[in-house]
DNA sequence: CTAAACAGTGGAGTACGGTCCAAGGTCAAG
DNA sequence: CTTGACCTTGGACCGTACTCCACTGTTTAG
């Protein structure tokens, strides 16, 4: 798959996905006349990075992850403890939004504004 | 409240705290001298502003969610909706956690690595 | 054979969110 | 009246994550 195919599949630029293949967040092969040949799998994987990256994940913290996965003995108890520390994470953010969410649904109910109680006018 | 006192209170330097006030994300009175002077609401805005941020809002969203509270008329209503159009932001950027976190919490049962689905090596 | 559509490179530029620094003014304590 | 802690400004600089550009090479369709 060439660098425009992956780039339509997964849903960026051209330029994103030589930018990521930069700072080693995306390996593909050469072609013999120079070009990108990615393999199929590179789409969910690309998919995941956006998904990381919009939950906060910096691309060097997805890339590290991606390393771990690879570097790590290929038994499922470890990727299992991968998983269920990024699981945490999630879950921490979750809890966080859920205490913003409930601050805000009382602001609804008593219409009491945030800016009595926040910014300085 | 001076400068320094604000930024201890609310953890953040001082010069994260003027680059703020320059894009309009606090305002403070001038003393005669020339020092700013917070009023203490300050506190709790700037802490509400560093949530708001790890949650992956904007600094120009959320002067600009500011401003539409401090513009908006003062009535319940009204406050009511825009602390409605935020709930509704917070429940969208959950479900895409829980959906992340679902896909994370298969690959745990099924020991299946990302890898296997995911990144080129 | 030519034109369009694709690919490559290097390097500059952009937006965001700070962070640091130099040079100087203000103020309270000793 | 000096020392030190605090404040002011402007501007340079940084890391992150792209984005655009110019120029060149390759492939494909007519």
């Amino acid at each position: 798959m060439r660098i425009g195919e992956l780039a339509a599949q997964a849903g960026m630029s051209r330029d994103t996905i030589r930018f990521y293949e930069k700072v080693g967040l995306v390996t593909g092969r050469r072609l013999a006349n120079g070009y990108r040949d990615f393999p199929p799998e590179a789409v969910p994987w690309l998919q995941y990075v956006r998904t990381a990256q919009t939950l906060g994940f910096s691309l060097a913290e997805i890339a590290r992850h991606g390393e771990e996965l690879r570097e790590a003995p290929d038994s499922a108890e470890a990727l299992s403890v991968l998983f269920e520390q990024k699981i945490q994470v999630i879950d921490a953010r979750m809890a966080e939004l859920a205490t913003l969410r409930a601050e805000l649904a009382t602001r609804v109910d008593t219409g009491c504004p945030l800016r009595a109680v926040g910014r300085p006018s």
